[in-house]
DNA sequence: GCTACCAGATGACAAATGTCATAACCGATT
DNA sequence: AATCGGTTATGACATTTGTCATCTGGTAGC
């Protein structure tokens, strides 16, 4: 029998109501502590790196910073934390992305609540956490076809910001802005910008 | 036994884990006690028959029945619960039908999950939970100015259709179909099409 | 009747968007 | 060394989009 240490967890979730239930549940499971909650990205990585925990549970569609990115930058940052992703999306894209980014869980909130602290369990003691369903459909699912840049323009172009107003965020000159779009377009069979920001959306890739 | 009677509550929220998580902690309220809980909307309708609660907690984004037509439906049956909307969305258009069909509370999944219980003690005993911020918004906020055909026509340039296609489908000239969106674009202060339609989706008018 | 106000249309124009060819630079792969 | 993919840029061009003034036929109100 080992001795009785916490897992310690991080929860990004930036549904308050959510996040709250969530940490009380997880309370309430005695091998299991919840050492910081954040609202968004940004604030995310900075708990991160000043609580230093276990096993960090993230959304994925929070503002300043997807979990997508977190999880990212945290496996870039050579953390120990290991990364369960929860998010409403059985997107294969999303899960691909979430792969890639060295997550070691991907669970839908449409499972049953129980399953997060099993999931953390099972991901704090090495192993992995994937919806079996979900993990299936990705493997027939086509890859993305989207380089970040094409990514990072289309989202904008997708909120109605014109390519010059893009192109003086993103520091470009408006060509190569409509280059980009130009190029995504035609990858996503669209019929213009609006059209494939829909289309990348529906599938995850976005 | 205490003397205090339990509030007998029905939650209704298509989301399983946020389910399961409230339902957890309305549990360890000592006066509060869910004594069903519904995915969906029709489930809903069928367990209050069943249950007669005091207090139905419900979503409005649900499949088979809104939580808005759920809650005209109780009122219309004369039924004794008063009923608790619980949902993401911060539209004015929402709250206004909510009370219309006579919702004694309105609270965002954005505050803090101790606010249920308090709302549902409130509601209970009588008394309005409307989330202060909302209400006055929802008194400043503006009537929808869209047309029914500018609603008709901005829709579908929102999913990236073109005004040639638009005007095809809806048996109009393509510059009727221009004249429309340019119409709605002045209307709604947006800078083009996709933003026309990103802020008339926003303030629940698509 | 006259009037006002719709929905719809037209034409003209400016601005934004989409396409294409071409070219430079970089880092990684072969 | 050669190649490839991703990034950035420019110029030219066609198409689409956005704006505005103006016109028509219908219908509802006085």
């Amino acid at each position: 029998m080992t001795a009785k240490q916490s897992i310690r967890v991080l929860l990004a979730e930036d549904q308050t109501m959510l996040r709250g239930a969530l940490a009380a549940l997880l309370e309430l499971e005695h091998d299991i502590e919840v050492v910081a909650q954040a609202a968004d990205g940004r604030e995310a990585q900075r708990l991160e790196r000043e609580h230093h925990p276990d096993i960090v549970v993230t959304d994925i569609e929070m503002p300043q910073m997807t979990g997508l990115e977190f999880a990212s930058h945290l496996k870039d940052s050579g953390s120990q934390a290991r990364v369960i992703i929860l998010t409403t999306f059985a997107r294969p894209g999303y899960l691909r992305r979430a792969l890639d980014a060295g997550a070691h869980g991907y669970l839908l909130k449409d499972r049953p609540a129980s399953e997060l602290a099993e999931a953390i369990r099972r991901v704090h003691s090495g192993l992995r956490a994937v919806d079996p369903a979900l993990a299936a459909e990705a493997w027939a699912a086509d890859a993305d076809p989207l380089s970040d840049r094409e990514r990072q323009i289309l989202q904008r172009a997708g909120d109605g910001r014109s390519s010059a107003d893009i192109a003086t965020e993103l520091h470009l000159s408006e060509g190569t802005v409509r280059n980009y779009l130009s190029e995504a377009i035609a990858k996503l069979g669209a019929a213009n910008r609006t059209d494939a920001a829909r289309i990348a959306r529906t599938r995850g890739w976005l």
